[in-house]
DNA sequence: GGCGTTTTCATTTGT
DNA sequence: TGAAAACGCC
């Protein structure tokens, strides 16, 4: 393999066998080049099998481009090597491990939601109120304990005020019932396989022998679970190599110790250090900036990026009244890039801010894709249409059997489930397997049948599952439930949308069944629970991005927009640590370093939050730290109002399915937009049917 | 008791 | 703005 095309230091990262390693790779230094040059040197100079290379990333897309990259590298079959996420590699490993520990290799895996129903559903068995004892929050706490691998038990006699000692007996009860509807949430996928190894040597063995060599990306953001799974594997070979860099640890809130990344050498012993500092990606103007953000910090690495890049574009300031005319603005700015949107991304702290932007994009015609916010596999249409399958999959997880067993109606309402959920505490059996015995319940002739029709659909679908295709299995489900008809009887909008988005779920599960060549609907299950919004993003898709800066880590574009830049939102406000102060302007590091040529900042000088309160918002403390001469349009520190402000309030006129009034025609509504501003084409139908294209600027409307 | 409608309430970041 | 709880009608 060639080595010619990487610079010196990142050579020896490559080269360097034996021991420990940690690459302190800067953004834009060519981390990902080093990672997949090393696992094909690896495999074709030193001749290590590609099942023998564990290699760890931080989302499926970057596991999916490595291996692409790798098999460009090399002239071997590395479809045994082991590429994946924390998660993803876990999952794998209880699919294979799990029934050491009393569960079965069907496991449902909980996300963040079915958790929160679970602590719902214990705490109001432990007859709690939910207003005192609020389920996301015990949730969250479970997921805290779970990510510093303490287990219940750990709390036991802890217990100072009757909250806490309820926090006990919540978490107890949590993990017993996930294990009764064999389920394991996100949490668990990183620390049962740790349990695994503790109680069963010789399975550790067996992954310490078969990973002879580890390597682990974004390492800064690994928590401690994830911490433990690699070192128990690698502390023997101790043929473990780590790239990361500390100034872009941004998920301290999620249990990522930085000190992981800090204390390296602490943990592995004797540890090649190798820094790679020059940076491929970004303009003079854009690392000085980032430089002078991130150097005041005090927790971090000493290291310095450098670039023999131009000095590039002066960067831009945005300031506007409110959150309205911020998109104006940014929306403006973009107008720029029209021809080349695929290299525009909108950047902001929280998901929430992106709905008005988009308003704005929408309206001007501009080509856009979101990530986040409501996830495909988040819509409630899919998730029912999932919990039917999990449930098929897995007859004892009863959180999904709950969001189904009245879906679509069939007269069985609270009042019979309580019922037969009580019961099944009481044999402490599963929901589903007391349906069965459904004649010695007290119901009535009417929700007897229900029940029973809904056993058997499950069950009949169940019996398939080693005869048919999923997919064949999901289309025959969704024609016995009568699903289409469920959402076409509605007749809105909304319910036609809904029922798109199941025929568009049944097409994933046959994509993932040609392309996995895997008809198990295990198999996609898995797949689609650890599955991240990056990971359908399309970066060739003629559109413009936007993103919360968490989801664009490792990410990179020509031009950024970074908005919303206001004390409380960004940095954003919580009971202010200096810790967390220093992981918002990691956050702010990472979000200037996206860019290549030209970033753009912007906020608004008041927004509203929800709903419609005006709150006054003074401009980002990290606007200041950036030296004034790298940028184009430096604007006072002020948060006045001035009534120059209010000049640019004039109603946004041209918007589909706006009502307008016209001087001649009278009142229409625009059916149809062709273009943008002044300038676009308008059709109109005015009363009578009569319809209208009329060009926006002569047109002279008034909108009602 | 079920089911559709209205009200309330909460908003960081994500596997 | 949405989702979940509360409400009120069949």
């Amino acid at each position: 393999m060639k080595l010619d095309n990487l610079n010196s230091k990142q050579k020896e990262a490559v080269t360097k066998i034996g021991g420990p390693i940690l690459v302190f790779a800067g953004a834009g230094s060519g981390k990902t080049r080093v990672l997949t040059h090393k696992i094909a040197y690896l495999i074709d100079n030193i001749g290590l099998p590609p099942e023998n290379i564990l290699a760890v990333t931080f989302t499926n897309k970057a596991a999916q481009e490595m291996k692409t990259r790798i098999v460009e590298l090399v002239n071997h079959d590395i479809s045994g090597i082991s590429i994946g996420t924390f998660h993803s590699i876990s999952a794998q490993l209880l699919r294979k491990n799990i029934s050491k520990i009393g569960y079965n290799s069907d496991f449902t895996i909980y996300d963040q939601q079915d958790s929160k129903s679970v602590v719902k559903q214990v705490i109001k068995d432990f007859n709690l109120d939910v207003k005192q004892f609020d389920p996301k929050t015990y949730q969250i706490k479970i997921s805290n304990a779970k990510n510093s691998m303490k287990n219940p038990d750990y709390f036991k006699d802890l217990s100072e005020n009757y909250s806490d000692k309820m926090f006990y007996q919540i978490y107890l009860k949590y993990q017993e019932i996930l294990k009764k509807n064999n389920s394991v949430d996100f949490d668990d996928l990183l620390t049962l396989p740790l349990t695994i190894f503790e109680n069963h040597p010789e399975c550790l063995k067996f992954y310490q022998d078969k990973y002879k060599y580890v390597l682990v990306d974004e390492y800064q953001d690994t928590n401690k679970p994830q911490f433990e799974f690699i070192y128990s594997i690698s502390s023997l070979h101790k043929d473990i190599f780590v790239v990361g860099d500390d100034d872009q640890s941004i998920y301290g809130w999620r249990g990522a110790d930085i000190s992981n990344i800090l204390n390296f050498k602490d943990a592995f012993g004797k540890a090649t250090i190798i820094k790679l500092e020059q940076n491929y990606r970004s303009t003079k103007t854009i690392l000085d900036a980032a430089w002078h953000v991130v150097s005041r910090n005090l927790n971090r690495a000493d290291k310095k990026l450098w670039t023999d890049n131009s000095e590039g574009e002066l960067i831009d300031i945005v300031e506007s009244f409110d959150e309205r005319f911020e998109s104006k603005q940014v929306f403006g700015k973009i107008l720029k890039y029209k021809n080349e949107l695929d290299n525009v991304a909108v950047l902001y702290r929280t998901n929430s801010q992106s709905r008005i932007i988009e308003d704005e994009l929408r309206k001007g015609g501009i080509a856009y894709q979101i990530i986040g916010g409501v996830k495909f596999y988040d819509r409630k249409e899919i998730k029912d249409v999932l919990a039917f399958i999990k449930l098929i999959v897995n007859h004892n997880d009863s959180v999904s059997l709950e969001r189904i067993i009245n879906f679509p109606p069939r007269g069985l309402g609270k009042t019979t489930i309580d019922k037969i959920r009580s019961i099944a505490n009481d044999n402490s059996s599963s929901i589903f397997e007391e349906i069965k015995n459904i004649e010695s319940l007290n119901l009535s002739i009417k929700q007897k049948k229900s029940l029973n029709d809904f056993y058997n659909l499950i069950k009949n679908s169940a019996n398939r599952l080693t005869r048919d295709k999923g997919s064949v299995i999901v289309r025959n489900l969704i024609k016995e439930i009568n699903l289409e008809n469920f959402y076409h009887k509605q007749d809105t909008v909304d319910a036609n949308e809904r029922w798109k988005n199941i025929e568009e779920l049944v097409l994933g599960i046959e994509e993932y069944e040609s392309s996995k060549d895997d008809f198990s609907l295990v198999g996609f299950l898995e797949e689609v629970s650890l599955l991240t919004d990056i990971d359908r993003w399309n970066k060739d898709e003629k559109a413009l991005t936007m993103m919360t800066i968490h989801s664009s880590k490792g990410l990179e574009f020509d031009y950024v927009f970074i908005v919303g830049l206001e004390e409380g939102l960004f940095p954003i406000i919580r009971d202010f640590d200096d810790n967390d102060l220093e992981e918002e302007r990691r956050l702010f590091y990472v979000a200037l370093t996206r860019s290549r040529k030209k970033v753009v900042l912007s906020y608004a000088k008041s927004r509203r939050s929800f709903g419609r309160n005006l709150t006054i918002s003074k401009q980002s403390r990290f606007l200041n730290e950036i030296p004034d001469r790298l940028i184009n349009n430096k604007i006072n520190n002020k948060s006045t109002i001035s009534s120059n402000d209010y000049k640019d309030k004039r109603v946004h006129v041209i918007d589909k399915g706006n009502v307008v009034e016209h001087k001649v025609f009278g009142r229409g509504v625009i059916i149809n937009v062709d273009g943008v501003g002044d300038s676009a084409k308008l059709t109109i139908r005015f009363a009578n049917n009569v319809l209208k294209k009329l060009i926006s600027k002569y047109a002279n409307l008034k909108k009602i």
